[in-house]
RNA sequence: GGCCCGGUAGUUCAGUUGGUUAGAACGCUAGCCUGUCACGCUAGAGGUCGACGGUUCGAGUCCGUUCCGGGUCGCCA
């Protein structure tokens, strides 16, 4: 131990520190021997500040990544030595005394800031990973969201409550992480895969409005944009309220945030209130739930207008198609590459329109259409000179799918995408039943507490595939961000609601017996939703991987690389909690 | 679990049709250098080419098996 570790920070030195004395301690992040003088790089957490030594014995032992104290005196740089990418750049400390507190290896694993290193050893090393700027302001950005949001939540008057983290495994949804009891045998408590079931009982609890930055365990494989095993979401419920109620306060909290802390001013937010796109309408013009309404491709239906065109690969087959503005001047091989790309994802070509400066249209599907058929055309898609448009075709189940993907390529390659804004929409009016395919049975399309529209009276009368649920998701820029839902507050009609899909009262009372006896007891209307923080965060940084707005994330396979989990344990432990392994 | 891509120096990668002693950049070591800030210059060390098996006179390169990593689909109420 010394006195005095540091009377500044290696971010806080300016011109009127000139003429002090002082003390910085941090990592040695380069040196630049020039033989009479040594110019030594001194970071931590707060900035950088070169260190001037006119003898190398000071630096005895001293290689990268030691930890060291410095002392000396501050002094002014030369106008023409001053180094405006520093924040201290202004001064140096010239240093009379160097203290190694600690050592490290002159061959590291990696480079510190490197961009191109590998991911595994960048979560093996996470505690060097985690010293780069890129990664520190990660950080720094990841506390700065949590503070925000806990603001936003507070000023709305919400009530941040805490549910528990050992719990009940539920039948429906993901596969729940499992913790064995010790006290009893053969009994399991489960991770929460979202504090669902306990958000809805507060409601009954009478508490108005509930929040909690949530961690969710879910036992699915990866994606770039989903952790294994662990995530953070902004869960809120609350009472009395109705879908545009959960609606003004989802956008309110997201402009305040992304207001806040986008990096860059200069790029813009979709204000309140956001689109509202219904989720069959996201599916035909965006071709998928979660449209980037950053690109102005919009896909068209033109499966009734070819249904008397005798162009025999469309017949019988749903036809989508996208005008492309200014894409009859791409090149040649601009179309080989979109031909190419629509082979990759599986379609058997990809016809199109071009139309010539003289307005003359050309393309290998012009010749199939009549005079009378190319005005129809011409009147509901208004084609101009340079336009292309592209069709695909597929069967029923793809062809949206297709289109989607062709939406996003050329969006990408013709530049059409405004990477200057944050595009928010509502998806809405999700269907509450769906047809599953391996069960060959009707079954909850997402959440078997969402509200139906319609009520009692389409439960009864509709066909349950047409019943909507008052159920959406919130997207910005094609990323997932939320889901939500005006929930089912009445035991009758969650009996009803189960019954379609093929459940008894009994099996209702089997699964979620805490929720429907409580509704018994006087449950107010309520209604909420759950928003990723991990995900607004890799928006905000631009981060691509998940993982890199996370502190210690598991790598794909659901591994921890730095603590080694999971990991084998003791015979002892397994008997306490009668687990024998084969 | 299916499919696709990858594994060569500490790191990131190149390595042609199978052919001499497997290369580059960064990093590391040593030397030179008093104003650099991605310092510069010179020299040097550093490799079980993921592992095992096969084909061949000869394998980093071809074949098979396997391990590891990344992506994607399934999955994610």
């Amino acid at each position: 131990m010394q006195e005095q570790y540091r009377s500044h920070t290696c971010g806080e030195l300016r011109e009127n520190d000139i003429g002090k004395r002082a003390v910085l301690s941090g990592w040695a992040e380069t040196f630049r021997n020039h033989g009479g003088v040594i110019f030594v790089d001194l970071r931590d957490a707060f900035g950088v500040t070169q260190l001037v030594l006119h003898n190398d014995a000071l630096l005895d032992g001293i290689t990268r990544e030691t930890v060291v104290c410095a002392q000396g005196v501050v002094v002014a740089r030369d106008a023409e030595t001053v180094n405006p990418k520093l924040a201290t750049g202004n001064v140096e400390l010239h240093v009379d005394r160097v203290q190694r507190l600690s050592g490290a290896p002159a061959r590291l694993p990696f480079e510190i800031g490197s961009d191109d290193v590998r991911e595994e050893l960048r979560l093996k090393y996470r505690y060097l990973d985690l010293r780069s700027p890129r990664m520190q302001s990660n950080l720094q950005l990841r506390a700065a969201l949590l503070r925000q949001l806990r603001v936003s939540m507070e000023q709305l008057g919400f009530l941040e409550v805490q549910t528990p983290i050992l719990t009940a495994s539920s039948p429906e949804g993901a596969r729940d992480y499992l913790v064995p009891s010790r006290k009893w045998k053969g009994k399991f408590y489960a991770l929460p895969q979202a504090p669902q079931q306990f958000k809805q009982l507060l409601m009954v609890s009478g508490i108005d409005k509930y929040y909690q930055i949530a961690p969710c365990f879910r036992d699915e494989d990866a994606r770039n944009d989903r952790c294994p095993g662990e995530f953070y979401q902004l869960d809120f419920e609350m009472s009395f309220a109705a879908q545009e109620d959960v609606w003004a306060v989802a956008e309110q909290v997201l402009c305040e945030t992304f207001a806040a802390l986008r990096s860059d001013k200069s790029v813009s937010f979709t204000p309140a209130p956001f689109p509202r796109i219904t989720l069959r309408e996201s599916l035909l013009r965006y071709g998928n739930d979660k449209p980037d309404l950053r690109n102005p491709l919009l896909i068209e239906d033109l499966t009734d207008f070819f249904a008397d065109v005798a162009f025999k690969p469309f017949q019988g087959k749903p036809v989508r198609a996208i005008k492309a503005p200014n894409c009859a001047v791409q090149s040649k091989s601009f179309f080989e590459r979109m031909l190419e790309f629509a082979t990759s994802i599986g379609m058997k070509g990809l016809g199109y329109i071009s139309v010539a400066d003289d307005g003359a249209w050309k393309g290998p599907i012009v010749k199939f259409l009549s005079d009378e058929k190319k005005a129809d055309l011409d009147a509901a898609l208004r084609l101009q000179p340079a336009d292309t448009l592209f069709f695909i075709c597929d069967r029923p189940a793809v062809v949206n799918s297709l289109a989607g993907q062709i939406r996003a390529e050329l969006g990408e390659r013709l530049g059409l995408i405004d990477k200057s804004r944050f595009a928010f929409c509502f998806v809405t009016d999700f269907p509450m039943y769906e047809y599953n395919d391996q069960t060959k049975r009707i079954d909850f399309s997402h959440n078997p507490f969402s509200m139906p529209q319609g009520g009692l009276e389409a439960l009864e009368s509709d066909p349950p595939l047409d019943i909507r649920a008052y159920q959406f998701d919130i997207v910005c820029n094609g990323v997932e961000l939320s889901s939500g839902a005006v929930r089912n507050h009445l035991p009758e009609l969650m009996v009803k609601a189960f019954e379609v899909a093929g459940y008894s009262e009994s099996d209702l009372e089997a699964r979620f017996g805490a929720m429907y006896t409580a509704f018994r007891y006087g449950a107010p209307p309520h209604a909420g939703m759950g928003i990723g923080v991990d995900r607004i965060l890799m928006l905000l940084s631009g981060e691509e991987s998940i993982r890199d707005v996370v502190a210690f994330p598991m790598n794909g396979n659901a591994q921890d690389v730095l603590l080694g989990a999971p990991s084998e344990v003791t015979e002892e432990q397994l008997r306490e909690v009668h687990i024998r392994i084969r």
